[in-house]
DNA sequence: ACCTGAACACCGTTCAAGT
DNA sequence: ACCTGAACACCGTTCAAGT
């Protein structure tokens, strides 16, 4: 057992999150628990309740950090397009990829622990919206004679689309094998969208 | 307590179904609880593994239900309208509708409960099915020139697109207010769809 | 035969007590 | 000051024992 100073505030909470991310990764959000937590790092159940509110807290933060590492990577792999089309059409496609290779951190996202509809806070609010602004400069080129109004309302339709077809495949119901069929769904979802919006 | 032949495997069944309904639908499936359940119906926890194999069988029982209300009630709005192109923006509608009305048991049909991927019995995929079908006959009167595997492939795009909405908006993650918003987006994305995918 | 209720191995959360 | 570890009120699941 770790004792006294071994660790500032800090620390523990840093590896409280990497442990958290590590369980959620492997065994799903039902495998997650304080106590495992706790063990993971060397520490006692209460010691996790000194740098997190409760476990909801805690999944908050590590939920934090998925949308930053999928947000990274949607950045980054948007890059190695010039067309505005293709650049689009990528955001799409990360995420899928994102969503099938860690299938446990990214659905503990969307899942709803607490009973009452909490309050997401501010800063987990933004991250959510950064997600919407890549998808909303994505359309830009694309839409020229669309109000900015409208672009944002297609931002959302489009990103809910791409998350309704993962979800669904990560949850079985979507009765189609593999990831390359549901990426060409998500390619049918938007360029199929995109036409019928460029085309007003 | 309830004793001896007071009531049938199959009351004993229905009763626990309808309890567990209720619970969910007030308290989300966070609040259920076999212990719950039980003591609704006047029996001991033990009763009720008599009945169903775990409490996550109890839950696809419910599950299932919620399916068969949601089709209905699908089926039934559908056939106010004559035009096709409304009868099948009405499925849409008639989703979001449901999900707002009874948002628990629609999430709970989502939420992912057993660590490893659970096959799904039959049964339940049917049920899934019948409604992507329900969506593929919507179509087929505004596809004269698709293919029926086009067909099937653009009904799940639309539903997994209308199903994405539903989760966001209900998860808060959409950042946008009231069930007319997100009947709006649901407009968006169907017409803008559509209009993209009979215009090839 | 049908159901109980106690037991087992877990939970989240709190907080007096130890070092 | 920092962390423990026992306690409380819950879980899902099982199964010998009662009626």
């Amino acid at each position: 057992m770790a004792r006294r100073s071994d660790h500032s505030r800090e620390e523990i909470r840093e590896m409280a999150l990497a442990a958290a991310e590590e369980i959620v990764s492997e065994h799903g959000h039902t495998g997650l628990s304080a106590r495992k937590v706790a063990s993971a790092i060397g520490y006692t159940v209460g010691t996790l309740y000194l740098v997190f509110d409760n476990l909801d807290d805690l999944i908050l933060q590590v939920n934090g950090r998925t949308l930053d590492r999928l947000h990274a990577q949607m950045v980054k792999e948007q890059a190695r397009y010039r067309d505005p089309r293709k650049r689009l059409l990528q955001l799409g496609h990360t995420y899928i990829h994102f969503a099938d290779k860690d299938p446990h951190c990214w659905e503990m996202i969307f899942e709803r622990r607490s009973p009452q509809a909490q309050k997401m806070p501010e800063w987990f609010r933004e991250k959510v919206a950064r997600m919407f602004s890549l998808v909303e400069s994505g359309l830009e080129p694309l839409a020229e004679h669309q109000s900015s109004q409208e672009i944002a309302q297609a931002a959302r339709a489009l990103w809910s689309g791409v998350h309704g077809i993962c979800i669904l495949a990560i949850t079985g119901k979507l009765d189609i094998a593999g990831v390359e069929s549901v990426q060409d769904l998500t390619q049918s979802l938007m360029s199929n969208y995109l036409r019928g919006f460029t085309s007003t």
